[in-house]
DNA sequence: GACTGATATGTAAGTCGTTACATGTCAAAT
DNA sequence: ATTTGACATGTAACGACTTACATATCAGTC
C-alpha cells in the first residue's frame, strides 16, 4: 500500500515522470526511507492507472510513458498522509542481533556491536551526500537522528560489555 | 531468513518449546524487534525440521510438539549472529510521512507530526512493561533509544513548522 | 559500421508475510 | 451435562517483495 503512496508523493512533488524517472528518484531521494526497484514500480504504475490514481500523459521515445497524478490520486495521497498512523509491525535485523547478544561470549558480542556501529556510521556519512529538493528535509533529519541513536547505543553497549 | 534465526535464538535462550510457546514468546519478548504470528511460525518449524536445524523432541498432550535445536541449528544461529551485517533495505512508513510533509499545509503537517509523536510515546510506555529475561536487555535499550529519537525529531519538527 | 554504455520497459518464479478459515483438546465453572 | 475460554495446530488465498531473465533504443566512439 505504501509503495503507491510513495509514487504518488514523488509525482505530486516533482511533477509528471516515467517509471524510469521514478525508479531513479527512489534511488536518489527516497532510498533511506522506502525502497523499490523497477520490477516493482512498473507493474504498480499499471495497477494505479487502472485504479484511476495516475494517467499516462504522453508516450515519448523508446516507449517512454509519462505518468501524472489524477485528482483521485491526489485525494488518496492526502488522505493517507493526514490519516495514517505508524504501523505497529517492526522488523529490525539489527534489533534481533541486539536481542540475541547474550547468547555470544563477551568478545564476539563486542565485535558484533562494533560492526553494527561501523555500518551505521557509514550510512550516516552517505546520508550527508543525499541531494535534497523540496521534499525530504524532514525525513533526512529523522533518518540522521535514528542513526545517531544507534551509534550511541553501540557505544554504551560496547562499554557495558567491556566492563563485564 | 531472519524468522528462523529468531526461532533458533528463542529455543537456544529459553530451551525446548512448542510452536505455541514460541508464538507467545514472540508476542511477549520479541515483538518490538521482530514479528510473526502462528500461521508463519508453524510452517517454518516444519521446514526447519526438514533442514535439520531443529528436531521434535517429544509429542505431548493435544498434539503438542516440543522442538529443540540441533547442533547444526546452533551453528547456523551462531554464524548469523557473528556474520550478519545490517540490511540496507529500509521501509519506514513514518519516514515516508516525514518525507512528504512539505506537500501538506502548515496546520495539517503539525497535526501529522503530533500524531506520530503520540503513537511513539505510547509505544515507549508499552516497552517499559515488557518482561525481560536473559535475552532482550540490549534490544530494549536500542528500542528505547530509537523511539526517543523519534520523539525528539517530532518536537523539533513541530517547533520548526510553527515558526514558518 | 560495430561496439559500448546509459536509457527504458517489461515478465516470471519464488520467498516472505498477512488475513481468513478450520479443527480439535482440556479444565473449570454453571 | 454443557458451555466457555485458554490451549494448540494447521491450511489456503492473497499481496508484497526479490532475483533472474529478456528485450529494445539511442548516443557516442573506435
Amino acid at each position: 500500500m505504501s509503495l503507491r503512496i510513495a509514487l504518488l508523493g514523488l509525482l505530486c512533488g516533482k511533477g509528471p515522470a516515467s517509471g524510469y524517472d521514478l525508479t531513479k528518484s527512489f534511488e536518489r531521494s527516497l532510498n533511506h526511507v522506502w525502497q523499490a526497484g523497477h520490477t516493482q514500480i512498473y507493474p504498480e504504475l499499471v495497477k494505479m492507472t487502472s485504479d484511476g490514481l495516475v494517467t499516462v500523459e504522453s508516450e515519448g521515445a523508446r516507449g517512454r510513458k509519462i505518468y501524472s497524478v489524477t485528482p483521485e490520486g491526489r485525494r488518496v495521497l492526502h488522505e493517507w498522509l493526514v490519516g495514517h498512523s505508524p504501523s505497529l509491525t517492526v522488523r529490525s535485523d539489527t534489533g534481533l542481533q541486539a536481542f540475541l547478544l547474550p547468547l555470544l561470549d563477551r568478545d564476539e558480542a563486542i565485535a558484533v556491536v562494533q560492526r553494527i556501529r561501523d555500518c551505521h556510521a557509514e550510512r550516516l556519512a552517505a546520508l550527508d551526500f543525499q541531494p535534497r529538493g523540496v521534499l525530504g528535509r524532514y525525513a533526512l533529519a529523522l533518518g540522521v537522528g535514528q542513526i545517531r541513536s544507534v551509534l550511541e547505543w553501540a557505544d554504551e553497549t560496547i562499554a557495558d560489555l567491556q566492563r563485564s
